[in-house]
RNA sequence: GGCGCUAUCGUCUAACGGUUAGGACGGAGCCCUCUCAAGGCUUAAAUACGGGUUCGAUUCCCGUUAGCGCUACCA
């Protein structure tokens, strides 16, 4: 059975990078039926906070990304010393009594790479024995087999073969001398009794990777497949941080800005993975049909935002595509929230009846704010009357266009075609283009020129608005 | 410093030795049109650099450069 595990740390909300993990640990279980396992590495007992966990979940469900299984890190660190102390049974490991960064001068001197304290690995059995019955301090480091093998080896999924000279991988701790396992020891441990298929992770653990593959190995176990990703970057080459980048990084933004769970998962597959095909927007079983390792890629995407625009341009895109495909109930529903937000006295009723003239019109959920104000506000806001006068108009054309509407509106039935025919026999009454009759309407009804197609407009707005709204344009004139 | 990974339009990417180097976003222009959108069409824009291998390199190899990652008793 193929299984996968998603296993951040509850040290910062959830970034998109991780999300866009989880999704293609998720992808790839699914496309695989394998199991998908939610793993909290909360061993940094200091960095971890409640509220990051909270942000790991909302962020998970916003996205509606379920998991099958659940651990915490924290609840299994018997198992993880128990399995660091296998190791030192074996001598594979050993006590390491150098006291806390008394080395990291010399670790960061150039010329090499640091490998180990001198005097440690070479410390009998029974001298380690007694300083450590003495209650003197130490860590466990993993002893690396530079002596009897010249490298460590793996094949990666997305990377290829990979190989690592163990004279360059240094003697790493598994156990802190608080007794807490480190990171590489805890999540070997459970990686390895949770019987994971498949790491697939970012492509900062590559180089891990080959201390993962030596515990694996001293714990007599065949290590699992290993595939890493291409990081998500910010335009400037770096890593994405909230420090240095702010919001942008952190799921719960693109939530809040409106954009719909399934376009944002959409728009994180595209970076790195490719379906090798034309297709760019797709639903999530397209997703998962076409998900596999061999589209990952290998150089690092970056997520295109900027000063002005704080959204990745094709996200954006994306996220405007997703909302014109979906059915304008669903869509009506995840609008109101948005339009209530805005102080609108939105129902679902007049919601539903505002969505369709709005939905090819908004990139993201909150741009109903902007576009559909004078669908629900009592009061437009205030605008320039010089908008009111058409195109190779003046207000003269401009008034007598209102009048007119005010006399054909107040008899009119108020459909689409019985307006539309009617608005345009006033106009041809009247002896000015269409454009020119109906800019001064969609003016003093919307109050402004940028708006919905007119008469679907006055159907949702209804008699008794429309003409209030038109008399007082007429007043402004 | 050491080790590892990567390098195609501004951005995301396709092309697993032979293409006029393709698509998408964004940009520009045109069309459609009651405005705004949406849609349609057109257009500018890339193989980091230098060597090989080959009849032929975006593709394979080497070097250079650049970026990123790891180099913690963080994860």
């Amino acid at each position: 059975m193929l299984r996968v595990r998603f296993a951040p740390s509850p040290t910062g909300y959830l970034h998109i990078g991780s999300a866009r993990t989880f999704i293609f640990n998720w992808l790839f279980a699914r496309h695989n039926r394998g199991v998908m396992i939610l793993r909290i590495d909360d061993t940094d007992v200091e960095r971890n906070t409640q509220e990051s966990l909270d942000s790991i979940f909302d962020g998970l469900k916003w996205l509606d990304l379920e998991w099958g299984e659940f651990y915490r890190q924290s609840e299994r660190v018997e198992l993880h010393a128990r399995s660091a102390n296998e190791i030192l049974a074996k001598g594979l490991a050993y006590r390491d009594f150098t006291p806390a960064h008394a080395g990291d001068e010399e670790k960061s001197h150039p010329g090499g790479a640091w490998l180990f304290n001198p005097g440690m690995r070479e410390l009998s059995q029974s001298e380690s024995d007694r300083r450590a019955a003495a209650g003197e301090p130490f860590v466990v480091r993993f002893r690396v087999p530079r002596e009897s093998r010249g490298e460590v080896a793996f094949t990666d999924l997305v990377y290829g073969e990979q190989s690592k000279a163990t004279a360059d991988i240094e003697d790493f701790a598994l156990l802190r001398s608080s007794g807490v396992p480190t990171y590489h020891m805890a999540s070997c441990a459970d990686d390895a009794d949770l019987r994971i298929s498949h790491i697939i992770r970012g492509q900062d653990h590559l180089t891990n990777t080959f201390k993962h593959v030596l515990i694996f190995e001293a714990l007599g176990v065949q290590p699992p497949c290993f595939a890493h990703l291409p990081l998500l970057i910010a335009p400037d080459g770096s890593k994405l941080s909230k420090r240095k980048h702010g919001p942008v990084v952190s799921v719960t933004t693109y939530r809040d800005a409106g954009f719909l769970p399934h376009a944002f998962v959409n728009f994180l597959c595209l970076l790195g993975w490719s379906p090798k095909d034309y297709r760019e927007q797709m639903t999530r079983q397209e997703l998962i049909d076409a998900f596999s390792l061999d589209g990952v890629n290998r150089s690092n995407a970056t997520v295109n935002f900027s000063e002005d625009d704080p959204f990745d341009p094709k996200a954006v895109w994306l996220n405007a595509e997703h909302i014109r495909t979906t059915p304008a109930g669903d869509l009506s529903a995840q609008l109101l929230p948005f339009a209530c937000a805005a102080g609108f006295r939105a129902d679902a009723a007049k919601m539903l009846h505002v969505t369709p003239l709005i939905q090819e019109r908004i990139k993201l959920l909150r741009d109903v704010a902007a576009a559909a104000d004078f669908f629900f506000l009592e009061e437009l806001p205030p605008y320039d009357a010089a908008e009111l006068i058409p195109q190779k108009g003046d207000s003269a054309m401009a008034r007598t266009a209102l009048e007119a509407a005010l006399r054909i509106l107040a008899a009119a039935d108020f459909r689409h075609d019985s307006l539309d025919a009617a608005l345009r026999a006033g106009a041809q009454e009247l002896k000015i283009k269409t454009g020119q009759m109906f800019q001064p309407i969609r003016v003093a009804v919307c109050g402004r020129k940028a708006a919905p197609p007119l008469f679907e407009t006055l159907e949702v707005l209804g008699r008794e608005t429309c003409l209030r709204r038109i008399e007082r344009a007429i007043q402004m004139l």
